[in-house]
RNA sequence: CGGGGUGUAGUUCAUCGGCAGAACGCUCGCUUUGGGAGCGAGAAGCAGGAGGUUCAAUUCCUCUCACCCCGACCA
């Protein structure tokens, strides 16, 4: 921990420490011991399956069927695809001896399931009758990154991969372009982190993708965090692991596939974005502990009639399959209060002398500290609102926040000057030759993030080469 | 893989050649309880590992391993 004894570092002070704080002070992980790796703990686990829950329903109302493949890939499987193998090579974990024998073949713990799954689709496909077939996995990744960081770029990660192909690259397009929204209303929705979907640069997509489109989101620092992606493949993979089918004609074909995933690096950006200086504020959609029940009581309280509105209370609540839950343990009301703040709980409600004398319980908002009186019998709905206003709100602040950082830049020296500055997003033209994007790279160290959906083609010139440029695309500096 | 730093109690750190210290956490007891309660008692350590210098090494030297921070790679 960066900070001694108790209390958590000052978000506004140092953002990167208060972030290893609170995630080791609320219990969410801690560092594995091998470098790179993470103990995800019960409550940071809670998370993950919160958002889980949701976007499994998502994946599947897209066709997809979940299954499981094998975390060990034959390292010739990867060496079909040229790009990919390229891509991928620098991270892997690689596995030369079991049982006690150097193996006749490497074998490449996943970082991606592409190649595996293509080769069981080269199987199972036959027909055009076979098609569309959309599965998704939930499993863990392997890639060996070089600076880790809990939960951002975590060495094994988890995340769900959803590989689809089909017969025509039009309808595999729908499906990236599906899947991206998908991603996009987990983010807002649930996650409540606003952000810009978009396809990314010919340098910074997918190794073996056609194209590849991801969700970018504003930290609090200014740099930017790639949430999902979602890749159209073509017939990249369909080529190399034979992924044929024949069509109503009696033709064979080469289906036409994508991919996308979303990972528990979601959880990282989740933290940074809401969080305070008492600690976590998480979203309702995703809280694991949506509402927590702290009974006040003293020597001189009543406390019988406290106790018993708050089984009310959380009688009322559970019905509601609102996530709740009582403090009852003998600490003090005041470290209470602050344990539910560092745990991000959404809402806290208070029974104590004051209350308990007019029969109702206090409600009080961990984001803004909005505090309710309010009566047990009508809390049920009345939470249900202020949990979905404090969802609301909390996506209009994220929104807020990124607006008011992402600026145009019409000329290089501006572009510097807020790289230099309040860094955030930077919408610039760029001519998409990669060395304009790789000098920018390096004179100020932001990169393309995305070209965003929906953005209009009009006339403007490079802002590092000065050539003709369609398009205003989204600069950041990343994690 | 380059540059910098750190390894001592569960955790964060002091001690810097001479019997190993604190805070927080943990256990027990009593008193408490509206924003991190008080007092008392207690458990807890081969000082990352190996080698060297020395009468004596946690402390100095060499090697090694691990971790952290800064750069290139990345969901």
């Amino acid at each position: 921990m960066a900070n001694q004894g108790k209390y958590i570092t000052k978000k506004s002070e140092n953002l990167s420490d208060w972030y290893n704080d609170v995630i080791i002070a609320a219990k969410l992980a801690e560092h594995g011991p091998v470098r790179g790796t993470m103990i995800i703990r019960p409550y940071g686990y809670a998370i993950w399956e919160a958002i889980q829950k949701n976007l499994d329903t998502r994946i599947k109302d897209l066709g997809a069927e979940n299954a499981y493949f094998p975390m060990f890939i034959p390292y010739s499987f990867l060496e079909r695809e040229k790009d990919h193998v390229e891509g991928f090579s620098p991270e892997l974990a690689v596995v030369t001896h079991a049982g006690g024998e150097k193996l006749p073949e490497p074998l490449v713990v996943r970082p991606t399931s592409e190649t595996i799954i293509y080769d069981a689709f080269s199987r199972w496909i036959q027909s055009y009758r076979d098609l569309p077939l959309t599965v998704n996995q939930w499993s863990n990744v392997v890639r060996w990154e070089k600076r880790p960081y809990l939960f951002l770029r975590t060495t094994e990660f988890l995340w769900q991969e959803g590989h689809s192909a089909h017969k025509s690259n039009e309808e595999s397009q729908e499906l990236v372009e599906q899947a991206l929204k998908m991603y996009v209303e987990t983010y807002q929705d649930d996650l409540a982190l606003f952000g810009y979907a978009g396809r990314k640069s010919e340098s910074e997509k997918f190794a073996g993708a056609v194209a590849t489109y991801s969700y970018e989101m504003l930290m609090p620092d200014g740099k930017a965090l790639q949430g999902c992606t979602s890749h159209n493949l073509g017939q990249n993979f369909s080529k190399v692991f034979n992924v044929k089918y024949q069509t109503e004609k009696g033709q064979e074909d080469l289906v036409w596939q994508n991919s996308w995933g979303f990972t528990t690096r979601s959880i990282g950006g989740l933290i940074m974005a809401h969080g305070d200086d008492n600690g976590l504020i998480l979203p309702p959609g995703v809280a694991p502990i949506q509402v927590k029940i702290i009974p006040i009581v003293t020597k001189n309280s009543d406390n019988k009639e406290i106790e018993a509105l708050a089984q009310k209370a959380f009688a009322v609540l559970e019905g509601r399959d609102i996530r709740v839950r009582i403090d009852n343990s003998d600490a003090s009301p005041g470290w209470k209060f602050n344990q539910a703040d560092l745990e991000g709980v959404s809402l806290r409600v208070e029974i104590g002398a004051t209350e308990a004398k007019e029969g109702k319980v206090r409600v009080v908002r961990r984001d803004n500290k909005e505090s309710f009186l309010l009566n047990p019998q009508e809390l049920g709905d009345q939470v249900d609102e202020i949990l979905a206003k404090m969802q609301s709100d909390l996506l209009e602040r994220s929104k807020k926040f990124t607006l008011e950082n992402t600026r145009e830049a019409r000329t290089y020296p501006d572009f510097k000057e807020i790289m230099n500055t309040t860094k955030g997003f930077i919408k610039a033209f760029w001519c998409e030759d990669p060395h304009c994007e790789e000098m920018i790279k390096e004179e100020t160290k932001a990169s393309t993030r995305c070209l965003p959906l929906g953005s209009e083609p009009s006339e403007g010139v490079c802002i590092y080469c000065q050539k003709p440029a369609k398009f205003q695309w989204l600069f950041a500096q990343s994690y």
